[in-house]
DNA sequence: CACATTATTCTCATTGTGAGAATAACGCCA
DNA sequence: TGGCGTTATTCTCACAATGAGAATAATGTG
């Protein structure tokens, strides 16, 4: 059904979560609307009918550490203290202050790429998202009170979404399923830009190489390219048979550490 | 509504999957019934209204490997060594010998306690456990064709079981959650055997407690027990901080090489 | 009091990980 | 044509994590 609809032919598919919240119908009665989630990955596609590419960040800019620290987070940490602030009790000031620390970091802990979602619900619980107000049956504006960097969308389509990156951001390192999003053939730095783009960070290139490598995950095609700039770099291809040999391997990461 | 039910406290509770295979409806029309299923985990209880206990090896013994390897692995290796001989190509004979070394394992590799609902789909579709005649409308009796050792359950429960424990070996993998089955307080061995409960395989003792203790999952309690004969074993306790503290910390046991 | 039993602590070889230096091979441009 | 910027690729090394087993400790039992 999604292949007609789009005209993208799909890779891997899982389904990814049954949603059934409150705020699902608009209309507030007390029906409730069930969806259905399924995370499916294509492979790049010129241009597709009504699908069309979007850049994840655009929801999430806090997401992407690629190019270091983002700002945002600054803001986004400014206005969680003064949430952790307007706590009832000393207890609650507590769990909040903690919470925020074991989602977004601190000096201590280091960043952590998966749990997009509970980022994202930390911000919607904080009303520092539009949802949240809207959700209130509030009306706009509410600019003073929110984030305005990162997109809303309708409905919960935003926690959907969150939900999906955290799973995708969990699921490439224990299995091969990055390659679905890779041509046939392709050079190492490539694989790594690509899976430094789906967790947000960046990742050292001789070790990325080593790991690759050292699981058997790719296997030379003898071609290389010059469209990398620099020294030609090599042409390889996903070994399709570590997918019937074995289970577990996937691209493990510098894992957060403590 | 569970705990209404069962009167049992539920501690920890995920959304599973959801259900809608054709096999859910015995009727064999083309309505699907979903089933959203959920997995909790409880203390354990005496007795408990309708819930009652269950080993759930009733139904899948050859998960568990705790006393070394199982004699129905045997003879289920053979009977899938049959079913692989009775494919159509010789392409088609390869994929599922490789299917099954990947998830029954061999001399090669060794034994993976995760993949619990792909070794029962393999079963299901080689029709070497009663589901896979039943569903197609075949009258029993199939004794000859399937593996006896195992309880069969009706519908399509004993998948979703099999997700269940897949989801649940996974899980205390990278986060706390065996301690929402034990008690208060507890020896470092009976934890360890509530581990191995779960996964099926038996762990080194001195290198599990090495590792619960550096991860800082449990505290002294002061108290010692003598119950588990021998030497008294000191009583610790969950350190409840650490799910305020980090989100990763599970028991990484001795993951599945190569 | 020797012994079986379980708990607990140590040791050690081996592997895996994180970080950085060093080297290679291009295009570009003066 | 040679220096330079750029990316690719290979090496090295310190250090942490892991798997396995030995050694030691503290009970109850016969």
């Amino acid at each position: 059904w999604v292949e007609a609809q789009t005209s993208q032919k799909l890779g891997y598919v899982e389904q990814l979560y049954t949603f059934g919240d409150r705020y699902r119908d608009p209309g507030g009665s007390d029906l409730r609307s069930l969806s259905i989630g399924y995370l499916a990955l294509v492979q790049e596609a010129g241009d597709a009918g009504v699908a069309e590419w979007r850049d994840w960040y655009r929801y999430f800019p806090w997401e992407d550490w690629r190019g270091g620290r983002p700002e945002v987070v600054n803001r986004i940490l400014g206005r969680l203290k003064k949430w952790t602030q307007e706590a009832g009790t000393g207890a609650e000031k507590r769990l909040r202050e903690a919470r925020v620390r074991r989602t977004f970091g601190s000096t201590q802990l280091p960043w952590n790429d998966e749990p997009v979602l509970e980022r994202y619900e930390l911000l919607y619980e904080a009303r520092l998202v539009p949802e949240a107000h809207r959700d209130r049956g509030m009306k706009a504006p509410w600019s003073a009170e929110v984030i305005n960097e990162g997109d809303p969308m309708i409905a919960d389509h935003r926690r959907i979404l969150a939900t999906a990156i955290s799973r995708l951001r969990g699921k490439i390192k224990y299995r091969p399923v990055v390659f679905e999003l890779m041509p046939p053939t392709f050079p190492l730095g490539q694989l790594q830009a690509t899976v430094e783009a789906l967790s947000g960070v960046r990742l050292h290139k001789p070790n990325f190489r080593r790991l690759v490598e050292g699981l058997g995950l790719v296997e030379e095609t003898g071609q290389t390219t010059t469209k990398t700039g620099g020294r030609p770099a090599r042409l390889v291809q996903f070994r399709r048979e570590v997918l019937i040999e074995r289970l577990a391997p996937g691209l493990r990461l510098p894992i957060a550490k403590l």
